[in-house]
RNA sequence: GCGCCGGUAGCUCAGUGGAUAGAGCAACCGCCUUCUAAGCGGUAGGCCCCAAGUUCGAGUCUUGGUCGGCGCACCA
């Protein structure tokens, strides 16, 4: 069964439509009037407003009051969701609910159960998003904290919406950062037994004791082995020691953070099988590459991009941008996914476009691609930035933060900003376990409601319930809310921001508390009770299916 | 110099071209004999960065400025 409240919204579109059809045969006026239907920001102006009327009137040359009327007048509301409309100043038709549509929107909830905000709004649609994807030669930083928050939240929101989602990640296990990486584990290896006075790491090298400390832990169990070997065979084999170790670290770091992927794409697959080499092909038979200095360029000016940008570089080694073409036409053409997102670092910006271009030219249509960009995330102390370096090897990893706070509030924090704003992390915010800490709020309205129910448990609440009871400001606008779930989550999805579910949370939890302060449930008339026990519940079951896109945990007790 | 993102209450941020611009925190004043006070109610706080334009209507769209963040490598 479709949710009531988005039943409604069609209704009205179609009430709307069909009255103003009606007019344009009566004035001989031709159908082609775009207007919308909203809910209006203050309470008195209704549930739904349209602004049919203003956008129509100089198409039928009539005052938009006048013709508000003679489309409300031409508009029967029996058999629908509203009670009433009314027209108001400059020409909004606004609609009012009908009993039946919280009655109905209350058991909606109440069947759905744990698939209530589910809808089949994708189809089924097969969509790959990619997010975290750090880089292997270290361990997780707070951006990677961010974009693990919001790609996974966003993930859940997409499978909420009917569609067919795979989470990915993309290990960077070849390429420049690679040789960088076991440049610097041989250099600290060799350290340890030469002990060169006064040394220090060169400037091209990873700074981090995360390599020190591999370095020592491969000596360990090696010795002196590799000191003497040739360079090459020593990086090699301190590679082979280190990189699965950090991947294997990456993945269980993600699972505490509860991100589990369903698939790890590795780099190094592209080159093991000459597949960049294939996609650059096509890219040179379709007239798109040159070769100048000694390298091979795609020709990204001829797409409207400002400069040309190098595939092969003159040492034949292929760029970071040649295998990220490749890989992003293994998800399309390969693969099949109609659709492909990407959370990206909003340092990334500048790929996002080239990206696209090289794509069209394989024959996928820009638009299958979309980047989430997220801003920076900025470390706040005692209200002062942090200063951070991945280089100097003082960022905030992943794992010290989870050390510092709990999953929930990383979880809950990161999504608290849609992903295209700059975040300041209140560090000490987020660590007070206090009212103060916005994650606690929603977490306590789930507790009262869980603590409400199992004193009540004698009372059956049932869909047959006598729901019309219910009809207190604050107890319609918590079933108003609640109901609202299954839109918003495509509202999420259509925005690629899950921050839409952090808010409807705080909102809601925020509304229960209201209706709790309010209305008293144990010793009122018992008709009374079970149905103010079925509306709790329901805020019960909504407020779940929220905690569980967010991936919090769902208490009964604080 | 060019490009991307942002500037809304003291702070952190919402705001679909619509009606009287909102929330949380901080400040101040109240509310527990009751289903969880990690809660609720109230007061105060605004040249929506500036300027021009588009239209019935602009915080929202356009252009030009300004301030801040980030890019502009044969790094990733």
């Amino acid at each position: 069964m479709e949710d009531v409240y988005s039943l409604s919204l069609k209704q009205v579109y179609d009430m709307l439509r069909r009255s103003v059809q009606n007019l344009c045969d009566k004035y001989g006026v031709e159908y082609c009037i775009n207007f919308f239907v909203e809910e209006p920001q203050v309470l008195e102006f209704g549930d739904f407003a349209s602004n049919v009327a203003m956008v129509a009137a100089k198409h039928f040359k009539l005052p938009p009051l006048k013709l508000a009327e003679e489309i409300v007048a031409n508009m029967p509301l029996n058999n629908s969701y509203f009670a009433k409309c009314e027209i108001k100043k400059p020409g909004f038709i606004n609609f009012f609910f009908n009993n039946e549509w919280y009655v109905e929107a209350l058991q909606n909830i109440l069947s759905s159960g744990t698939s209530f905000g589910r809808t089949n709004f994708g189809k089924g649609e097969k969509v790959l998003l990619e997010f975290v994807s750090a880089n292997p030669t270290g361990p997780m930083h707070i951006g990677n904290a961010r974009g693990g928050a919001i790609g996974d939240s966003l993930a859940e929101c997409f499978k909420f919406a009917g569609f067919n989602v795979e989470k990915e990640f993309y290990v960077n296990d070849a390429g420049n950062q690679i040789e960088k990486f076991k440049k610097s584990l041989a250099i600290r290896y060799e350290q340890i037994y030469k002990k060169t006075p006064n040394f220090v790491m060169p400037q091209d090298c990873y700074q981090g004791e995360d390599i020190i400390k591999h370095a020592k832990d491969f000596a360990k169990i090696y010795g002196e082995k590799y000191v003497n070997s040739s360079k090459q065979e020593m990086e090699q084999a301190i590679l082979d020691y280190a990189l699965p170790i950090n991947i294997k670290n990456l993945e269980s770091d993600l699972l505490k953070y509860k991100v589990e992927y369903d698939n790890w794409f590795f780099e190094s697959n592209l080159y093991k099988d000459k597949k960049i080499y294939e996609v650059i092909d096509i890219l040179t038979e379709k007239g798109y590459t040159f070769e100048k200095d000694g390298a091979l360029w795609f020709g990204y000016s001829k797409c409207g991009g400002a400069k040309d940008e190098v595939l092969i570089r003159d040492n034949k080694i292929p760029t970071y941008f040649a295998s990220d073409i490749a890989y992003h036409y293994n998800k399309f053409k390969v693969r099949g996914f109609s659709r492909a997102i990407n959370i990206w670092g909003a340092d990334h910006h500048g790929h996002v476009d080239r990206l696209k271009a090289a794509l069209s030219v394989l024959g996928v249509e820009r638009a299958s691609l979309y980047v989430v960009l997220m801003q920076m995330v900025r470390i706040v102390k005692r209200g002062e930035a942090v200063k951070l370096s991945k280089r100097l090897g003082n960022s905030v990893t992943l794992n010290s933060l989870l050390d510092l706070i709990p999953i929930d509030v990383a979880r809950f924090f990161f999504n608290m900003r849609e992903p295209n704003s700059h975040f300041d992390f209140d560090l000490d915010l987020a660590c007070e376990q206090s009212d103060n800490n916005p994650v606690y709020y929603v977490q306590y309205a789930y507790a009262r409601i869980c603590g409400i129910l199992k004193k009540l448990a004698g009372f059956n609440f049932s869909l047959s319930a006598n729901f019309s009871l219910l009809n207190s400001f604050e107890e319609l606008d918590l079933i108003k809310h609640i109901a609202k779930f299954p839109f918003e989550i495509i509202e999420a999805v259509k925005s690629y921001n899950p921050s839409k579910i952090v808010r409807f949370c705080l909102d809601g939890a925020a509304k229960f508390h209201k209706f709790y302060g309010v209305c008293r449930i144990k010793g009122e008339a018992a008709d009374l009770v079970s149905a103010r026990l079925g509306l709790c519940e329901a805020v019960r079951i909504t407020l779940k299916n929220a905690f569980n896109i967010l991936k919090i945990e769902a208490r009964e007790e604080v």
